[in-house]
DNA sequence: TTGAAAGCGGTACCAC
DNA sequence: GTGGTACCGCTTTCAA
């Protein structure tokens, strides 16, 4: 039997017999044999996508995430074949030369890219390659058609944050914004204050930038007289923190400070007072970047496929749990 | 000038002029040239390696390290020009499927594996390849030559914080384990049971895994009549659970309950009392991961190594921060 | 329906 | 020191 025969039932292709087919199937299954990556992907091009996680301390909490959302991704690629690895680099700029390297190298067909921020080095490497990619979380930038966003809407989220903290008659609400050049917490801090200011409710954005820092915004934040009786924060161990300060000055929450973390997590559930949290969907976030990478690394090799530039994930409505209620009148 | 001077030049070798090579290295340079992974692999073999993390949350709070873990190791891969993917599966048997698949597709030249578990069926499946491996955290068990071993020596460390306590003149501790199957945290509670029984002293291991049960196992613990006056966790999400639940139940901690966390993390500095804890020196792991990995591979390659099978890394010596007191006489 | 053969992009051996 | 060439393992075209 010549190899053309063993390629052709293997790769489920028509024209072979469907016994040579069937006999074929078992031998191959017998000998444990599987066709080498290399071999195909020489012939092919690569088979797999790469994600590069930043792993500098900026990505914040969200770092244990990214394996969450990988794995829900994953459930989606399996199907076609298609693997997603991860890596990690130390700067926004290595994980640029990361990308530009293995895609000179063509040893990933295509790349995921998650928490964006201002100036990123990753867009502008990825744009002259050009690569197929997938951005995750952030809106859709003027992009070259080999791109695709995944985007998550938690600015509708964090809009009725603050309506809701108005609705409970909350008069001052500050922010605790991630890292600094991250576009999502700016896109947070926006759509929060936005609502809030709509109601004539007066908003602060403040640096909570890394666990100490954080710690310290908060404890001059609720030193000073007449302090916020709200504070959001962008993730679920910052919101930990601004519980531990608060419990540690003496100020009551949820009575006299409410409590909103950004990014729900399960350890939102067992602090206590538990937190309000704004949801953060990550399987339905994976899951839609499987598909996105899908699209991108198929619209590559074969016709350009109509399909949208972008699909948008909904956070979901607000988890109130314990750490939020209406305002002390004191 | 022909491919051969080309390969020549780029891969270091000698036979090429000086002037030939330079110009080689430079034209590649500018065309932003690099050697297609495929072609490579074909003839020389796959060039990276894989850890698939598994990612079924008995993993726990140790998720998020993985990713430290790798960005150690690959600061020295890198400069030996060997990649390290991560890659997620759902339970040790999906992992143990994908590496066996892996292996047969000659896609990675080896496997890191963490998070080693009782009858853990990638070593079997590992065993039967036989590929490379590199085993983080756990002593090193009756293994194939293509192995190594970091081990990570944390049960001194936990004798250590037996004696510690011991020394403050607690009576009774209690260990809140992590996920059952989980190796380490057996090694960890016998090595802590030991040091405690050895000084007369009463000890209990409770499993804890999971922050529910674990929420769930330090509410009943409290609330029997004489309660353990310190309690020992496996890792540092548990440790903040406990603090939460005592003052939920108005435990004064350290005074009435000692706490101290496995596993030490950013977090721990930041709870109120601050959490006393075993270092995790995942840095230092990662870069013997990186060491090992290049070992086992290079083994593979070339003539077999007498290199010694296992690294040790020490965890150092437990941080005394807040949590910790000698129990109250009452 | 099957077999033979040409690449894919490198590396390494061989003469020159 | 340099150029020609076989080969790594698979896919695919073309003839039989």
């Amino acid at each position: 039997m010549s190899t053309a025969v063993v390629s052709y039932a293997l790769n489920g292709r028509r024209g072979v017999a469907e016994v040579t087919r069937e006999r074929v199937l078992r031998v191959a299954d017998e000998l444990g044999w599987r066709p080498a990556t290399a071999a195909r992907s020489l012939r092919a091009g690569p088979g797999a996508a790469a994600l590069v996680a930043v792993h500098d301390g900026a990505a914040g909490s969200r770092a244990a995430s990214t394996l969450d959302l990988v794995t829900a991704a994953a459930e989606v690629l399996d199907e076609a074949g298609v693997t997603l690895a991860v890596h990690t680099a130390s700067s926004v700029e290595q994980a640029a030369h990361l990308m530009r390297q293995w895609w000179a190298e063509r040893r990933y067909a295509g790349f995921v890219v998650t928490g964006l921020r201002s100036d990123d080095a990753r867009l502008a490497a990825l744009r002259h390659l050009p690569a197929p990619a997938v951005m995750v979380g952030d809106p859709a930038l003027p992009a070259p058609p080999a791109w695709r966003s995944v985007v998550l809407d938690d600015a509708t989220a964090f809009a009725q944050v603050g309506e809701f903290l108005a609705d409970l008659g909350h008069r001052r609400v500050a922010m605790l914004t991630g890292a600094e050049g991250l576009l999502s917490t700016r896109r947070r801090a926006t759509a929060l204050g936005g609502a809030l200011n709509k109601s004539g409710i007066d908003f602060e954005a403040v640096s909570g930038d890394g666990v100490d820092r954080a710690a310290a915004a908060v404890g001059s934040l609720l030193s000073s007289g007449s302090h916020p009786t709200a504070v959001v924060t962008d993730d679920d161990v910052t919101a930990g923190v601004v519980l531990d300060v608060a419990r540690r000055l003496n100020v009551n929450v949820p009575w006299q400070l409410s409590v909103v973390a950004g990014t729900d997590a399960a350890a939102c559930r067992l602090t206590t007072p538990s937190l309000t949290a704004v949801p953060y969907p990550v399987e339905r976030l994976g899951n839609a970047v499987g598909h996105a990478l899908l699209g991108v690394l198929r619209a590559d090799g074969t016709k350009r496929e109509k399909a949208p530039p972008s699909t948008t994930v909904a956070a979901g409505g607000l988890v109130v749990r314990g750490s939020t209620a209406p305002p002390d009148p004191r």
